[in-house]
Parts: C-alpha cells; sequence; structure tokens
DNA sequence: AAACATATTAATCATTTGATTAAAACATTT
DNA sequence: AAATGTTTTAATCAAATGATTAATATGTTT
C-alpha cells in the first residue's frame, strides 16, 4: 500500500511513463517514424508493457493525438469562449499565452497538423469547432469591433488565419528561420518574446479602418 | 532510336516515373510512411526498377527532398533578388504567385516542414539563405522604405516571417481551417483568392509609422 | 543475325517491427 | 503462509518492408 503510493506520487506510474514517452517521440519524430522500441527504451521500460498497457501502437497513438489536439486548440478555445476582457485585453492575453505555451511545446503544431494530413481523422469533425466559433463571444466582441468602426470589415476566418500563423509559424519553421537569420536558440527565444508584443501592435494596425 | 525518343517525349522514361510518383507520396505522407512498393504501385513499374535506378530510398529521397527544398525557397529567393520593381509591385507579385503555386503544390510546404524537423539535414545550410538575405536587393529596398518612414523599424526577420506565415499557413492547417469555418473546397480556394489581394493591404498597414 | 548492353520481371532474402506468450517477480487478499 | 491477482521480463512469432538475385525481355551495335 505505501511502497504503491511512493511509486504513483514520487515516481510515475508505468502507464504514465509510456505515455510521457510517447507524447514526446510521436511529438518529435511522428507516427510512422515512431518505433515502439524507441518508446519504450526513452520510457526505460521492457517492450512488451507496452502492449499490456495500451494494446497497440495504433491506439496509444490515439490517446496521445486526441490530448494534443485538445492542448493545441485549448488555447483558440480560451481566446474564443473567455468573457471578461475587452477586445484589445483578449488579443494581446491569447498571442502572450499561445507563446509560452509553444515555447514548452514547440514540436506540438508540426505533429497535429502532420497527422492531420495523412489521417481521415474523424478526430477534427469530432471537436466541432464551427458551433464553438459561431456562437462564441469571440465572434460576438469582434462584430461589435466592426460596428463600431474600430475594424475593417474582414472574415473572421481570414483574421483567425493571420492571428494563428503569425504566432505558430516560426515554431514550424524554425530550423529555416533560425538558418536564414543566423540565429542562436537565444536569440530565436529573444525573437519570440519580442513578438508577443508585436503581433498586438501588427493586429490592431492592420485592420484599421481608413 | 526513334522508338526512344517517342518513349522519352511521350511517356516519361521509367526513372521520371518514378521519380514522379516519390513526390507524390512523399509529398502526402512523408518518408517514414511511404512504402517503396506504393511508389512502385504508384509509379506502375516493377519494385526493383526502384532500386535498379536510384539503388536505395534513402537516394531517392534525397534527390525529391533537395528539388522541393528548392522549389520551397524558389519564391522566397525570387521575392529577395527581383531587382527592377518598386517595394509595393514586389510584395504583391511575391505574395500572388506564392499562392498560386501553393494551389498546385498544396502538400509541399508541410512536406519540407516536416522533413527538416526530424533530419539533422544539412540541406539547410548548404543553401545558406543568410548571405543571400543579406546581400539581397530586398533587404536594401526593404532598409530604404524604412528611411524613408514609408515603414515603421522592424527586424527584417519578422517581415519575413509575417510575411510567409500568411501566405502558407492557410495551406498547412487546411483541415482545421476548412472545418473551423465549414468550407467546401471551392470557398477555400476562393479565401485563397481573396487573401492575394488582403495580404499586401495588410502588409501595408501593419508596418505603417505613426 | 550474332553479340552485347540495357531494361524489366518474378521470386527470394534479411532485417525490422508490432505483437504475443509463457514464465517469473511482485503485491494483495484470505 | 497460502492463494490469488497484477505487473514485468525474456524469448519468440508473424507480417511488413527494403533490397537483391537470377532469369528474361528489349533494344543497340557490329
Amino acid at each position: 500500500m505505501k511502497a504503491k503510493k511512493i511509486k504513483q506520487e514520487v515516481d510515475p506510474s508505468t502507464e504514465e511513463k509510456i505515455k510521457n514517452a510517447a507524447r514526446i517521440m510521436f511529438h518529435k519524430k511522428g507516427f510512422a517514424a515512431t518505433r515502439t522500441r524507441d518508446i519504450a527504451e526513452e520510457a526505460g521500460i521492457n517492450l512488451a508493457l507496452l502492449n499490456y498497457y495500451f494494446r497497440s501502437k495504433e491506439k496509444l497513438f490515439d490517446i496521445i493525438m486526441l490530448e494534443s489536439m485538445q492542448s493545441f486548440l485549448q488555447s483558440v478555445a480560451m481566446l474564443l469562449n473567455n468573457q471578461d476582457s475587452t477586445w484589445d485585453e483578449k488579443i494581446e492575453l491569447f498571442v502572450s499565452n499561445y507563446i509560452d505555451f509553444l515555447m514548452k511545446e514547440p514540436d506540438l503544431p508540426l505533429f497535429v497538423l502532420s497527422e492531420l494530413r495523412s489521417n481521415p481523422s474523424s478526430l477534427i469533425s469530432k471537436m466541432n469547432m464551427k458551433q464553438l466559433l459561431m456562437k462564441s463571444n469571440f465572434i460576438k466582441q469582434f462584430k461589435e469591433e466592426i460596428k463600431k468602426g474600430k475594424m475593417a470589415p474582414v472574415h473572421p476566418l481570414h483574421f483567425l488565419m493571420n492571428t494563428v500563423a503569425m504566432i505558430i509559424f516560426p515554431f514550424i519553421g524554425r530550423p529555416i528561420v533560425s538558418n536564414i537569420g543566423d540565429l542562436k536558440d537565444h536569440e530565436f527565444i529573444e525573437l519570440m518574446q519580442q513578438r508577443k508584443k508585436l503581433i498586438p501592435q501588427w493586429i490592431k494596425m492592420m485592420y484599421k479602418p481608413k
């Protein structure tokens, strides 16, 4: 009893060890390039345990993928649903939070988008985000801003695409960006920090009505 | 002699058939998820011919990857080097050309970026793009615009990242974008057409000096 | 046409890889 | 402590997969 508690608290359970290792490997190399043996080694467990706990590589992947999708879209959902902040505050908070999040999970976007390409993946449809979007406080405020004349009329999708693009792209294209700019790691991070303030400014400017 | 010529002109050579099939499959599913048998089938040739012409899956991949990187960066290089157009024209031309290009090769960006993640890939460094960037006419004009007070002072990398991000992201995130916006294929294309005109406008706005 | 070179095929090989099994180790309950 | 249930291990299997081989077909040169 006591031994088990200690194991669960101090040391992650075997199941957790496997999931963590799987997340790391899948995010870094994708489903097809990841061997179950890689995961087992990374987790420091016997290969058979992977199948003992998760039945198959696919099943394990599905779990990781679902969680990844959720955390990837969670920030967007937060933007959409956050009630109590003004428009400008909302944007600033969103950009800053998302960039902070991507600093910790830099492999996540490319992983999600890559795997979404190959898989028909009913996962997206399950999340049915149109509902989420259209009924959101975000859309309401977005339209208000336009009506108040504070923003030029734009299709909300353009706005979303541009915003997410500017946040995510540097992380997706990091090897190329770092090469072109000849950036050391800390210089890249510095640039991302700047973008927390810059992106909201750019957004404000680019949709300014004439 | 005549037979060979006809074969080369009317029907692509076996080597070309393999390369074309490989390009399609690699772009769609990536290196690890693509079987040599998939390529052979797509090309309509015997599996052994793949190794006969290209020695190995890796060698074939390297060839495709190099060509893909080149065409992926070619548009950027064009932006950087184009001599005879004004700043505004340059931007408009670049955005429009790149979007047109991506309509024909929608899988290219995600492929290049994905494979670049796993591979240490000296490919990028071989292209040594810092030289290309710093000595380019683009940088010269960019600095002039800022000096003339037509543009707020920004790090050129931010400018590049934002521009490329807005162009490429919709194609990389197409499944999610299409789901959120509940878009049919033709509606997605319509949005991309709009962006040819919108992105240059946004760019002009967002860097306007106060 | 004979000789030679090139291209193509079917069959097979060797390795990798996801998964299973049967036994052992460990923990829990009675 | 015996019995029972759970977790872990080493060994092994079966299928998938990249690559090769030996034979055949096709084209070219002499």
